[in-house]
DNA sequence: CGGGATCCAACATGATACTG
DNA sequence: CAGTATCATGTTGGATCCCG
């Protein structure tokens, strides 16, 4: 089974690549995961302080990332001052169990290891 | 819960961080898939060729990274000329299936749309 | 308020050459 | 064979200013 394949010949379009690349991807996982805490729809500033160390610009570029990949869905209102704000679609929500297991793992099997030297 | 925490005054040393960034390591989930797949120990060679477009530097670090993680091992025979395997740990093996789950996911919900490489 | 555009520093990565 | 060291370059992300 060729799942994750490369090649200069056959660069197969492969979903498998996207996910990794936008689970590898910290914001992208800081803001689903919080979404998905909350529950409810969130506005961008209020992604923005839940999350607390995300610059402006990398908050905007993961979103429009996360729109395009249909993860989330954007909701716009016509006020003034504007008003916008996010929401896990079906997608992303079936997504988070994913992220939650991988959670678990890591803090079942990485506790007693990272501890030759490298400890940052 | 906070489970990706990241604070000037709280960075807790958190396993989940290490391991979304290692997922989002293209060239560690090749490696780990590659040697998933394969069942067997593999050597450096086997394992660039398998992977076919990761470059010496890549590799090297990849498995540097594995191996501090605890991921996979590294066996050295004191041959001449030398020969190191490399092969899952039970911890890597462990991580494994969660790596074929996502593939599943994406296989299943991110077939439509989806062209441009997004994470640029 | 919710971004877009720009500049720049830091880092990741590839190519190449060399070593035990 | 299995790496290490060095250089060159592309990419990422933060800071800043601006606009509708």
């Amino acid at each position: 089974m060729r799942i994750f394949s490369k090649n200069a010949e056959s660069v197969d379009f492969c979903p498998v690549r996207d996910v990794f690349g936008r689970i590898g991807d910290k914001w992208a996982v800081l803001v689903m995961l919080t979404l998905g805490q909350t529950g409810s729809p969130l506005r961008y500033h209020q992604l923005q302080e839940a999350i607390g160390d995300i610059s402006q610009k990398m908050l905007t570029a993961t979103l429009k990332n996360l729109l395009e990949d249909g993860l989330i869905s954007r909701q716009m209102y016509p006020e003034v001052p504007p008003r916008v704000d996010y929401s896990l679609t079906t997608a992303g929500q079936s997504l988070l169990p994913h992220l939650y297991n991988l959670a678990q793992w890591a803090n079942e099997h990485m506790r007693p290891a990272k501890q030759n030297g490298a400890i940052k």
